[in-house]
DNA sequence: TTCCGACAGTGGGGTCGCAAT
DNA sequence: ATTGCGACCCCACTATCGGAA
C-alpha cells in the first residue's frame, strides 16, 4: 500500500471528532493492507513504529528537514517507510547522529508534504489524529467483524495490538480466542482510578483490599522454572537492570508464576527512598549500591494456571501463600474507618497512600477501571503566576502552562519579598480558565519571549501537588511534583503566598 | 433525555546512556 | 569533562463522544 493512502486516513480521522467516523475509517484502510503490512502500519498510525525506539526526535527531524525538499509525487510505500525506521533503529556507535540525519534527510526527499508531515509526528509518537489504542480496537473489530471484546482481551494479554489486528484480519479460525496468558510475555497491567479519600474509595467498592501505595515504578515479574523476566508498566524488558528482583522471584516457592507489584530503594530501617533514587538505580544498567526490593500485589498465573478471571479473593490468597515477605502490606476489609486506618499506616510508613481494590473483581488487564482505586493525600499552597507558556493543539492561541514562583522574604534568590520559581503547571485549566488567563495575563505583561508571557507578580494561584522533590533545574533546589491548578485566589495578595521555606520542609529526609 | 465510562490530549518532574563537542 | 538528545519512569486533569440508564 502506499503510505500515501495512510495518510489521507490519518488527517481524514484528524478532521471529524466522531469516534465513529474514525474507527469507520480505520477499518476501511486495515481491510485494504496486506498481511505484511498490518503490524507496521498498526504502529504508524498509533505514533508507535514497531521497532520500538528508532533514536529520533525533535531535534534530529529538524536537522533532517532543513536539508530535504518534499517530493511531488506519492510514490513511498508503508513497507519503504517500516524499512527506513528499520534502518534508523539499527544506527549505533560514533557517526550514528550524521548517518541518522542523512538516512532521516534522504527519507524525507522521497515524501510529499504531507507525507512528511505524517512521519515526522508518527516518530514523535504524536500522530494526533484522536484515534489511538481504544479507537484502534473498535476500528480492528468492525474490519474483522470479530467481537470487541474479543479483539480487547488478545490486545490486553499479548500487549501488541498490531499483532492482535494481525490475527484478527488474517489468523486463523479462533486464533484470537486463542491468545492467552504465557509465561514470559508481558500483559497490560491494570490501572487504577483515584478518589479523595480510603473511605470514599472503600464506599465505591465495597468490601476490597486496602493496599499500601508505594512510590516506586511498576513491575511484572515472569517465572518459568528458574527462567525470569521483568517488565515495566509499558512492557519494557528490564530483566538486566534488576538482578535482585530475579533473585527474589527465584526464591518463592513456585515453578511457573506471573506476579504484578512494584520495586522502589529502602533505607537501613526499611523506609522508603525518595523516587528520584528508584529512579536512578531503576535507569542505570550497571549495578549499583542502591538495592532495588521487590513488592507483590497480585498474582495473575501460578503453576500452570490462570488466575487473571479469578476474584481478587482468590488471588490474594494465594499471593499470601508464595510471596511470604515480598507481599504488600494491606487488609481487606469493607469499614470505611479501618480503610483510612490502613491508609494513615501507610503514609506514617513512609509510602504514597493506598489502593483500594474491590475484593471480587477479576484483573482488567490493561483498563482503568472503577474495580483499583488510588488514594493519595494532596497538599495544597498559594504560589504567584511569574508568567504563562503559549499552549500547543487545542490551547494553541491560549497562555498555558504556568510558572510558579513562591515567595522568598529573605532575599535568598534575588530582592527581599521577591519570587523564587519552583515549578510549572498546565493541569486542572478549564477552557474558560485558559481565556480568562490569557487575556489577563496581557495586561500584566512584563517581558515576553517567543513561547512565553511573563507578567508582574501580582495573581495568586492555589495549587495542587503530592510534595517536592530536589531540583537541579530551579534556583530554589526543590521542584513541585505533580503540580495543578485549583483556583485562583483574587482574595490573596501576593505577600500572602507561601515561601520557600515553607515548600523546602516538605522536602523528605 | 440525562448520565457517566472510557479516551485522547496537554503537558509536568526526574533519571539514565550515548554521541557530539 | 560537559552538554544535548532520546527514551522512559512517575503523573493529574478536562473535554468529548457515544452507549447506558
Amino acid at each position: 500500500m502506499l503510505l500515501e493512502e495512510l495518510v489521507e486516513v490519518a488527517d481524514a480521522m484528524a478532521a471529524t471528532r466522531s469516534r465513529l467516523a474514525k474507527s469507520a475509517a480505520l477499518a476501511a484502510v486495515l481491510r485494504r493492507l496486506d498481511e505484511s503490512e498490518v503490524v507496521p502500519a498498526v504502529g504508524m498510525l498509533l505514533g508507535r513504529p514497531r521497532q520500538g525506539r528508532v533514536g529520533v526526535g525533535w531535534r534530529s527531524l529538524q536537522s533532517a528537514a532543513a536539508a530535504a525538499e518534499a517530493s511531488e509525487r506519492a510514490t513511498l510505500e508503508v513497507a519503504e517507510l517500516d524499512r527506513a525506521f528499520e534502518r534508523l533503529a539499527g544506527l549505533e556507535g560514533a557517526g550514528s547522529t550524521g548517518e541518522r540525519t542523512r538516512l532521516l534527510a534522504e527519507l524525507s526527499a522521497r515524501a510529499t508534504e504531507p507525507e512528511q508531515r505524517f512521519i515526522a509526528r508518527v516518530l514523535l509518537g504524536d500522530v494526533r489524529t484522536g484515534a489511538l489504542e481504544g479507537v484502534m480496537l473498535e476500528a480492528i473489530a468492525e474490519a474483522s467483524g470479530r467481537p470487541v471484546a474479543v479483539v480487547r482481551r488478545a490486545a490486553m494479554l499479548s500487549g501488541d495490538l498490531g499483532e492482535t489486528a494481525r490475527l484478527a484480519l488474517h489468523g486463523d479460525e479462533g486464533a484470537l480466542e486463542a491468545v492467552g496468558l504465557v509465561v514470559g510475555r508481558p500483559v497490560l497491567p491494570m490501572l487504577a482510578a483515584s478518589a479523595p479519600t480510603a473511605a470514599d474509595a472503600v464506599a465505591g467498592t465495597g468490601e476490597a483490599s486496602v493496599e499500601y501505595k508505594l512510590d516506586g515504578a511498576r513491575i511484572q515479574v515472569h517465572r518459568a522454572g528458574d527462567e525470569v523476566r521483568v517488565f515495566t508498566r509499558n512492557l519494557a524488558d528490564i530483566t538486566h537492570r534488576l538482578p535482585e528482583v530475579v533473585a527474589a522471584a527465584r526464591e518463592l516457592p513456585v515453578r511457573d508464576v506471573i506476579l504484578d507489584g512494584e520495586t522502589l530503594a529502602l533505607d537501613e530501617s526499611d523506609a522508603p527512598r525518595p523516587f528520584q533514587e528508584t529512579m536512578s538505580r531503576f535507569g542505570a544498567e550497571a549495578a549499583r549500591e542502591t538495592v532495588l526490593r521487590p513488592w507483590f500485589f497480585d498474582v495473575l498465573h501460578l503453576d500452570g494456571r490462570d488466575l487473571i478471571d479469578e476474584p481478587l479473593r482468590l488471588r490474594r490468597a494465594e499471593l499470601a501463600r508464595i510471596a511470604g515477605r515480598y507481599a504488600i502490606p494491606g487488609e481487606v476489609t469493607a469499614d470505611p474507618e479501618i480503610a483510612e486506618r490502613v491508609s494513615r499506616e501507610a503514609l506514617a510508613a513512609g509510602h504514597e497512600g493506598v489502593v483500594v481494590k474491590a475484593i471480587d473483581s477479576a484483573y482488567a488487564a490493561g483498563r482503568r477501571g472503577s474495580s483499583w482505586v488510588k488514594v493519595k493525600p494532596v497538599y495544597t499552597y498559594d504560589l504567584v503566576v511569574l508568567g504563562a507558556e503559549w499552549g500547543y493543539g487545542r490551547r494553541t492561541g491560549f497562555l498555558s502552562n504556568l510558572h510558579l514562583g513562591a515567595r522568598d522574604p529573605e532575599g535568598e534568590f534575588g530582592e527581599p519579598g521577591g519570587f523564587v520559581m519552583v515549578g510549572k503547571t498546565f493541569k486542572g485549566l478549564t477552557d474558560a480558565l485558559l481565556r480568562w488567563q490569557t487575556e489577563r495575563f496581557g495586561e500584566l505583561e512584563s517581558s515576553r519571549t517567543e513561547q512565553a508571557v511573563f507578567v508582574r507578580p501580582e495573581i495568586v494561584v492555589e495549587i495542587g501537588i503530592d510534595g517536592v522533590q530536589r531540583s537541579s533545574r530551579y534556583p530554589g533546589g526543590l521542584a513541585l511534583r505533580f503540580a495543578r491548578v485549583k483556583r485562583y485566589r483574587d482574595d490573596k495578595s501576593p505577600a500572602e503566598a507561601d515561601t520557600i521555606q515553607t515548600l523546602r520542609a516538605l522536602l523528605p529526609g
